[in-house]
RNA sequence: GUCCCCUUCGUCUAGAGGCCUAGGACAUAUCCCUUUCACGGAUACGACACGGGUUCGAAUCCCGUAGGGGACGCCA
């Protein structure tokens, strides 16, 4: 047999992080298996579905990697079909039309709530007949639930799990404008797609005792269940708004790198041994609806940081000057992307995102006649032996013919020498200062030797005119 | 309220009755490296929710308890 899955967002909304899991998952899933991986948009809430959360969806999707085999179905375009099948049904005698208002069966609810029962339909109409419905009452068809006896689904997550058919109740096909619940039309469209394997997160597993029943009702092939456990906020609560980041898109503009992002989630709730770096076409040949936990995970951010600094490392320098770039929001002259791009092996060495990736690299790309310096560069190149310092670092490295990284190591290294009794820092603190305008940076002999010599003496220049014009105030 | 599901270090997890003195990863701490901050390397700290069974033997099987989550819509 050759397995369908599919990934069936509503698009109300962005694409949460959740959601993105269960898309990885079935992916995976479906590559390993050599099947058909298929995206269905459950757009049949017309007031809240939007075509611009339809675009965001498959752009962060699309982001992730994940696409899908064929084109995406959208659920609204089929209602004529769900409507046909719950005729069917009524035609059968599997389901039948039921003339309760809405207010009623707020009224049917509240009742049993006061009684202490589930707040459930009464059937009211069920054995009734249609020849006593009220008049101008537009029916919904309501499905014939089993009264008693129970019902089993062997998810292939959670295992065996029962319920007692007194717990469903008959749920709604097609509401009285003859549109179809969802419910219903989950049912129609994975049957009508071919969907062999239903991988979904574990608020629906409940739902699955309704959907078989209709599944069963037509006589159509029950599809396999998996359901995975949801992602939580660091807190062990359901993810919410106040846990920040949801949606899969905010992780992008936090700096995570795609396969950072999914390497991550993959691995909440899903293990292969102890392997914890991994491509998702690797995870693909790994992955077994078996191995995923039954328990919900939690999302750590540190170990997010952690997976990213590992992609970031391994990318490649033109992108990742590509993502700065793109997050300074300026064009950047050649001349300071190719110094971006000639110092990201040092940068990405030391970054955990694209975010402090970008505020790193920002002094590749500031002037020399334009320089600013933060509060610690300005303390350091307002001590006092940084004013003899940045002297002898003039003097010496204009008069210096290698501009090669050693070389301007070794020249600092002979000014601390002679002049600071062997302490390099007291050379190249502010060095650093002057040249980065921050008294943290990657190895500074690389930085210099990228800036070229014109440019580190411009701002060795810059510098010294700044402390003079302290050094006015200071002193006198 | 009713029903369903879940429970191994702070977090993600390995674990399929003896391989467990419970392994790995992140985080944390300390040390090394070092011109800064990082990176990298090393070491340390740290868990089977609780209580009963079953068994020669239980993290693993069974039953309770507690805690957490989800579902009960003419939302999806």
């Amino acid at each position: 047999m050759t397995i369908v899955t599919r990934f069936a967002p509503s698009p109300t909304g962005y694409l949460h992080i959740g959601g993105a899991r269960t898309a990885l998952f079935n992916w995976c899933f479906t590559r390993h298996k050599g099947g058909k991986f298929l995206i269905r948009i459950e757009d049949t809430d017309k007031e809240r579905s939007t075509s611009e959360a339809v675009d965001a969806i498959f752009r962060d999707l699309n982001w992730l990697g994940i696409t899908a085999d064929e084109d995406p179905i959208f659920q609204s375009t089929r209602e004529a079909r769900h409507a046909e099948v719950a005729r069917e049904l009524v035609a059968k005698g599997k389901a039948y039309y039921c003339y309760c208002t809405p207010e009623e069966l707020e009224k049917m609810r509240e009742d049993a709530k006061a009684k202490g029962q589930s707040p459930r339909y009464n059937r009211y109409w069920r054995d009734r007949d249609p020849a006593t419905a009220p008049e101008g009452v537009k029916p919904v068809i309501r499905i014939k639930a089993p009264i008693d006896g129970e019902s089993v689904v062997e998810d292939q997550v959670q295992g065996r799990v029962v319920v007692q058919n007194k717990e469903l109740d008959d749920f709604i096909l097609l509401r009285g404008d003859g549109s179809p619940t969802y419910m219903h039309a989950v049912v129609v469209d994975d049957h009508d797609m071919g969907i062999t394997h239903v991988v979904r997160g574990d608020d629906h597993l409940n739902n699955t005792f309704r959907q078989k029943i209709i599944f069963e009702a037509m006589g159509w092939d029950v599809p396999t269940f998996a359901h995975i456990p949801l992602i939580h906020g660091p807190d062990g609560a359901k993810l919410s708004k106040r846990h920040g980041a949801q949606a899969a898109g905010e992780f992008r503009e936090m700096g995570y790198l795609p396969e950072a992002v999914a390497n991550y989630l993959l691995r909440l709730g899903w293990s292969h041994g102890d392997d914890e770096i991994f491509t998702k076409e690797q995870a693909a040949q790994w992955f077994e609806l078996t191995d995923i936990n039954k328990g919900p995970s939690r999302l750590d951010y540190k170990k997010l940081e952690f997976v990213n600094a590992h992609y970031i490392k391994a990318a490649d320098n033109e992108r990742l000057a590509n993502e700065v770039e793109a997050r300074m929001g300026t064009k950047l002259a050649s001349e300071k992307r190719n110094w971006l791009i000639a110092g990201m092996n040092d940068l990405k060495a030391r970054a955990v995102s694209l975010l402090q990736l970008t505020k790193e690299a920002a002094f590749y790309t500031k002037d020399a006649a334009n320089m600013d310096y933060d509060d610690k560069a300005q303390a350091t190149l307002k001590d006092h032996d940084a004013h003899h310092a940045m002297h002898f670092l003039y003097d010496t490295l204009s008069a210096l013919p290698d501009w090669g990284r050693d070389s301007i190591e070794g020249a600092c290294k002979k000014i601390a020498d002679e002049k600071f009794e062997g302490k390099l820092g007291k050379i190249a603190m502010p060095l650093r200062a002057a040249v980065t305008g921050s008294t943290v940076s990657p190895d500074i002999f690389n930085a210099t030797s990228t800036l070229g010599q014109k440019e580190t003496l411009d701002r060795l220049k810059s510098a010294l005119h700044w402390m003079h014009d302290q050094g006015g105030h200071h002193h006198h």
